[in-house]
DNA sequence: TATGAATGAGACTTCATTCAT
DNA sequence: AATGAATGAAGTCTCATTCAT
C-alpha cells in the first residue's frame, strides 16, 4: 500500500527530501502507478495527515469522575505519551504546515479541537468552584496545551533522556497551579517558606 | 546588502520558494556575485539567523527591582512585541528548522538561553519564598516559555485580532499561578487554604 | 462501439490530445479492452479514415445531360456542403497527415480520385469542345479542385458567417471561367472580343 | 543559436517529433540553457514563425505598368519558388496550426494579408475594364491564390518531379482566364470550336 | 474476451552553482 | 570583485501499452 510506505518514507526523509521514486519503491511499485492513485506528493501526504488516527484529541481516557488533577495528569501522561509514538510523523507533518497551507489549517483544526475539550472540562471546574474563576477557560486551555505540546515535543526532538513520570508529575503540578484548582498539593508543606515568611 | 535582500525575499517567499535570483535582483546584484560572499542559500539564511538582534532574548527591559509579577508581565509583553514584530522571518526560523540541522541547533540555544534565563529568576524567587520551591525551576522556565512562545506564534500565524492587553494579562496570571507567585489572586475566594495559613 | 467514440473524442480533442483512456470511456468499455480491437492509436485512426463515406468523392449528384456549369455548381455546392458536414473529422486528418504517413497517403490517394474524376469530364468538355482545349485537364482539375478545398476549409475553419450560394456561384463562376467554359458570362462586355467573334 | 537550432531540428523532424533536447544539442548548449531564452517548445517556434522573413507576402517583385498576365506570372513564379525554398519549415508551420491556435492565427493574418494584396491589384484591373467585373475581387483573390498555395504545397510535398515551367504557365492561364483578363490567349485559335459551333 | 491495475520509457522543467570574461 | 550566460543534476509527470486474473 502506497499510504504505507509514504509514511516510512516521509518519516524517514522528510517530506521535501523524500521522493515519489522513494515512496513507490517501498511501495515495490513502479513509479508511474503513484499517479494512478494520487495527484502529487502533497496530495498522498494530506491524505496521509488525515488518515492518521489523532490519539492527541482524546484528552480523556480516564473516568468523568477522577480528581481534576488525576484527570489531567492522566490526559498529561496520554498526550506525551501519543505525542513519542507518533514523533516523525507530527514533525513531518510541522514540516509541511510551514508551506503547505492546507495542511496548515488542519493542525489548526485539530488543535483547537482539542484546547475546546480542556476549556469544556476547564469551565466545569470553574462552576463546581474548583478552578480559579478569574481564568479565561478558552485562553488557558489554549495556552496550557501549548505548553504540554512545547513540551512533549521538545522531550523528542531532543536527543537527552527524560524521565517521563518527572515531567508529568511537573507538567500537571504547573497546569493545576495555573488554572488554581484545588488540590492536596496546595495543603502539601511544600510551601512552608512562603507562610513563614 | 546582500542580507537585507535575503531577508525581504525570504520573508515574502518562505526559505524554500526563495530564490537566489530573487535575491540578486532584490539587491540589485548580477546572480554570479551572490557566491563572492555567501557559498549557498543555506549559509546566507545561517547568517541571517545570527545577524537578527534577538531581542527575545532580553528577558527584562524593567528595574530589576520591580515586583516578581510586574517583570513577568512586561517580560511577556515584551515577547509577544516582539515576536509581532518578528513574525515573517521567525516563521521562516521556524520552517528551516524543520529540515536543516544547524539552524535547529541555533534554534534550541537562543530558546535555551531564554529559558535559562528565566530559571535564574524563578530560582531567585524560590529562594526568597516568593515561588513555589517544589516546582523544578528549570522544567517550569522552560515549559512556561514555551507557553508564551505557543501563544505568541498562535496571535501572529491567525489572522484573528486580539486584545494584547488581555493576553498578556492572561499569561502573566497563568504564569505566576503556576509557579505560585504571590499575588493578589491568592486572596481570591478559590484558595481560602493559601489565606487561612 | 469503439469506433463511434473515436470518432468522438478525436473530433473534440484532435488526434494528439485524445487518449485512449477517453475513447474507450467514451465506449463504455475498459482501457485493456482497446488492444483486443486495435494495435494503438494511430491504427484506430487510420480504420477511423478508411470506414469515413467521403462523400466528397462523388463529384456529380445530379444528371450527366446537365449543362456543365449547372454540373460544376452542383459539385462545388456537394463539396462544400459534404466539408462543412465533416468539418472535424476532416481537420483532424489533416493534423494526422502532418505526422502520419499512411494517413497522408490516404489523403493523396482520395484526392486524386476526386481530381481524376473531375480530370475526366473536363476533357469530355474539351473534346465536345465546351472547354479552352490548352488547358491541361488534369493540371486544371487538380488546381481546381484545390480551389474548392481551400474554400472549403476555410470557411470551417474560420468563425466569420458566409452565404453559401454566394460562394457556390463564385466559386463555379471561376472555375468556369479558368477552363473557358462557354457561359453567360462569356457575354458580359468585359469580353467583347468573344462576342464579335 | 538556438533558433537557428531549432529550425533545423523543427524541419527535419517536425515540431512533434523535436525535442527540446535535440534543440540544444544541435545549439551545442546544455538542456538547461534553452530556458534561458524561451518558456516552452511552442514559444520557440511562435518565434521561429514571426521570424521568418514571408517572401510569399511579397506578391510583386516586378514592374507596376507590366502586363497583367507577366505580372501574374511573376507572382506565381514567385510563389512557387519561395514556397519551395521554405517547403520544410512551412509544413511544419502547418502541422502546429491544426493544434496551436496561436500558430493558426499568425497563418490566417499572413494568408488574408497577400489575399488582400492580390485584391487590391485585382479590383484596379476590373476598374481599368481589364477584368470581369462580375467577379468578386476579394473572393476571387482568396480562392485564387488559395489554388497557389494547394498546388504549390502538392509540388513539394510529392516526390514526383515537376516542370515549374509548365505549371506556372498553367496557373497563370487558369487565374487570368478565371477572372477575365483580357490578354492574348483570348485572342489564340485556341478556342476556335466554340466560335464554329 | 474483458478487465483495470501496473508498467516504465521518455520528455519536460527548475534552479543552485560554475566560470570565462 | 562583478557579471550573467551556461550548466546539468535531479525530480516530476504522462499515457500508451502490457498482463495476470
Amino acid at each position: 500500500q502506497l499510504m504505507d510506505a509514504a509514511r516510512i518514507v516521509f518519516e524517514r526523509d522528510g517530506f521535501l527530501r523524500a521522493r515519489i521514486a522513494d515512496i513507490c519503491d517501498e511501495a515495490g511499485m513502479s513509479h508511474g502507478s503513484f499517479y494512478t492513485y494520487f495527484v502529487s506528493k502533497e496530495e498522498i501526504f494530506q491524505e496521509l495527515v488525515d488518515s492518521i488516527e489523532f490519539d492527541l484529541l482524546r484528552v480523556d481516557p480516564i473516568a468523568d469522575d477522577a480528581e481534576p488533577s488525576d484527570r489531567n495528569r492522566s490526559a498529561n501522561r496520554h498526550y506525551l505519551e501519543t505525542y513519542r509514538n507518533n514523533a516523525a510523523i507530527l514533525r513531518v507533518i510541522q514540516q509541511v504546515a510551514t508551506f503547505d497551507e492546507e495542511v496548515r489549517q488542519t493542525r489548526i483544526k485539530h488543535q483547537d479541537a482539542l484546547a475546546h475539550a480542556i476549556e469544556r472540562r476547564t469551565r466545569d471546574y470553574q462552576e463546581q468552584g474548583l478552578a480559579d474563576g478569574q481564568i479565561n477557560a478558552w485562553f488557558a486551555a489554549n495556552a496550557l496545551g501549548g505548553m504540554v505540546a512545547f513540551v512533549s515535543d521538545q522531550i523528542v526532538s531532543r536527543d537527552v533522556p527524560v524521565d517521563i513520570d518527572f515531567v508529568v508529575e511537573q507538567l500537571t503540578r504547573l497546569w493545576a497551579n495555573a488554572i488554581g484548582l484545588n488540590t492536596d498539593q496546595q495543603r502539601s508543606p511544600k510551601r512552608p517558606q512562603t507562610k513563614s515568611s
